[in-house]
DNA sequence: TTGAAAGCGCTACCAG
DNA sequence: CTGGTAGCGCTTTCAA
């Protein structure tokens, strides 16, 4: 008789607890309850316990959850986990679900249409409870209306999509956008110019339109934009500040809001590639305080999103209406913060 | 009769499907599965397959799976998804798994003992059907090897613990320190320095063995070194470059190997607080080529981790042990790569 | 090719 | 307080 190595151990069930403490197997699943502790003898439980720890027998979640409807998992759906953003968010949200048991299944959908449908149905067929959704576009708007419509709890939360009418931890875009517009104001800029992410994403429409309404207000030049970023990255970013900066330095603004921190680190090289100085000639405002910020060169003022906060508030929301789906829930907002940092000064501070 | 608004929508079932269509719930069940197409008829295929669009059917991938034995599921565990490193990681092993339909279970460890054997322990109550652990210290081999001998593949991936035997996807850390110790030396430094992350890491290990062993070899100068740093952050890094630079000039390292980006973020900002400059007065080597690496200042040479090819790897393998677990996969090794930028120069390039 | 019946591992209801 | 029984939604033998 050769020791079988290699082999899997046979799983230790719940009846064999039952067979090892003679008892019957529906005693077992209350002994080992915590919720059912008044319904059993001290002394069989603690002989059921003891029998369970003896076998190492571990609980089949699955099994439990099929019986009793439930599956303790929620389904997160971010844009792109690359983006530093979202792993503070992710992080925020499965510590709000961790302390109810529940787990994250986290899915990345490259901010593609396609994708986030695929992991939509997937999600919804793997029975999540709720879904907390980062990745929407607007033209994804009747995806979620339908998931929700089956009755999964749909959180959206920083990628909002108002006319959904769907639970929300917004950011407030709009505050955001304004503060970006009244720093640069506040600094004496009369030329200023922005850098945008994509306007099928509800943030980037608030932030573009309540900077130029805060600059108009006040009098002061919008010159002349590039087209909205399609993806926000340090390469594109850098472009597009390229465009915006390279031209007959009396038409140049001196001061930028760019819409998202990744793609103001390729605006200081922009700044930097033209022989120009920030923020002695250009000022630049980035968007989200994400980790490097404050390590960059110069240090970038920029509008702090906190997303640990934001992920964090749409776990707790999404357990709530996992709890009582009935509820109106319309959600919370997490308001913005200027940070200012040294990329930001007065205009011509350094001639 | 009102429209009984708000209320969830009655699940639609196996059973409602068949007796739309009129038939057993074996036959639906066969109907609906791709692979037994062969065992039913045509006529009767789509009839089924028809009511169960009729009814807006969706299987319910937990309880096949239950009755299947398989979550479809697998765990992976990070020590921190702030860490940049961490996301593409994740990114790389999700796509992979998706091909197979398998999702997975993330959970951030926060580099904490405690929390990665609760996690260990909830995810093999999830009955994932393998686990990817990327957050391993060297006081967790027990840990892993006890989930290991339970049954469950578990894939050790960057931050192996070789003590373990587990599978492996490797990051040659051993070349990765050699090559950045290479090129400060072919650049003419004689006097280098390095920063370390925690020695409970087995990558920081070995880079810290081979960094001091090729310099060593060369006769140069490896001047007193700074303790560990316990936490991979910008601001730890920036300490730790500190103490190391701020010394007597003549005995001060003009190279140093910082064994993360994130760190070595916090490096270039010491050079700065003592009023030197990188790379004519310092030079500064990082480790793993995070996305801002391109876009510091000056931009940092680092060695380059290719993270989303250890995690597609990590995650390939994992599919295979779960295919087949008898199997000897010993893993495989991701080659580092050197990418100089110009936070390196000769010593003293500047004066 | 289809139907019937058993059962994945667990919980909850009903008796006693 | 404990045992028996049914069943969550699905798949898979085994017969017909």
């Amino acid at each position: 008789m050769a020791e079988d190595t290699g082999s899997a151990p046979p799983r230790v069930t719940i009846r064999d607890v039952a067979l090892a403490a003679n008892v019957h197997v529906s005693t077992v699943s209350r002994a080992l309850d915590p919720s059912k502790r008044s319904l059993i003898a001290e002394a069989t439980r603690e002989r059921v316990v003891a029998a369970a720890k003896e076998l190492g027998y571990q609980p089949h979640l699955v099994a439990s959850g099929l019986r009793r409807g439930q599956t303790l998992t929620v389904g997160i759906v971010v844009p792109d986990l690359g983006n530093p953003i979202y792993a503070p968010l992710a992080r925020g949200a499965t510590h709000a679900l961790e302390g109810a048991n529940y787990m994250p299944l986290l899915a990345d959908t490259q901010d593609d249409h396609e994708r986030l449908a695929r992991f939509l149905r997937h999600l919804a067929e793997r029975r999540v409870e709720a879904i907390i959704a980062t990745a929407a576009r607007l033209d994804d708007a009747q995806l979620l209306v339908e998931i929700a419509q089956r009755g999964i709890p749909v959180v959206t939360a920083v990628r909002t999509v108002s006319s959904t009418g769907l639970p929300a931890v917004l950011h407030d875009d709009t505050a955001g956008g304004r503060l970006a517009a009244e720093h640069l104001l506040d600094l004496g800029h009369e030329r200023v110019a922005q850098v945008r992410g994509s306007l099928e994403v509800e943030p980037f429409v608030r932030r573009t339109e309540a900077f130029t309404a805060a600059v108009t207000a006040a009098g002061a030049t919008l010159t002349d934009g590039v087209p909205p970023v399609p993806h926000l990255t340090a390469d594109e970013g850098r472009s597009a500040a390229l465009a915006l900066l390279d031209v007959d330095p009396a038409r140049r603004p001196t001061g930028v809001f760019v819409q998202n921190d990744v793609m103001a680190l390729g605006a200081l090289m922009a700044v930097r590639d033209l022989g120009l100085r920030c923020p002695e000639d250009v000022s630049i405002v980035g968007y989200n305080d994400a980790f490097f910020a404050a390590h960059t060169d110069p240090p970038l003022t920029t509008v702090r999103l906190d997303a640990y906060q934001v992920g964090h508030a749409a776990g707790v929301l999404a357990l709530e209406l996992i709890a009582d789906p009935g509820q109106e829930h319309r959600g919370s907002s997490v308001p913005p913060e200027l940070v200012v940092r040294r990329s930001t000064a007065p205009p011509g501070s350094g001639a």
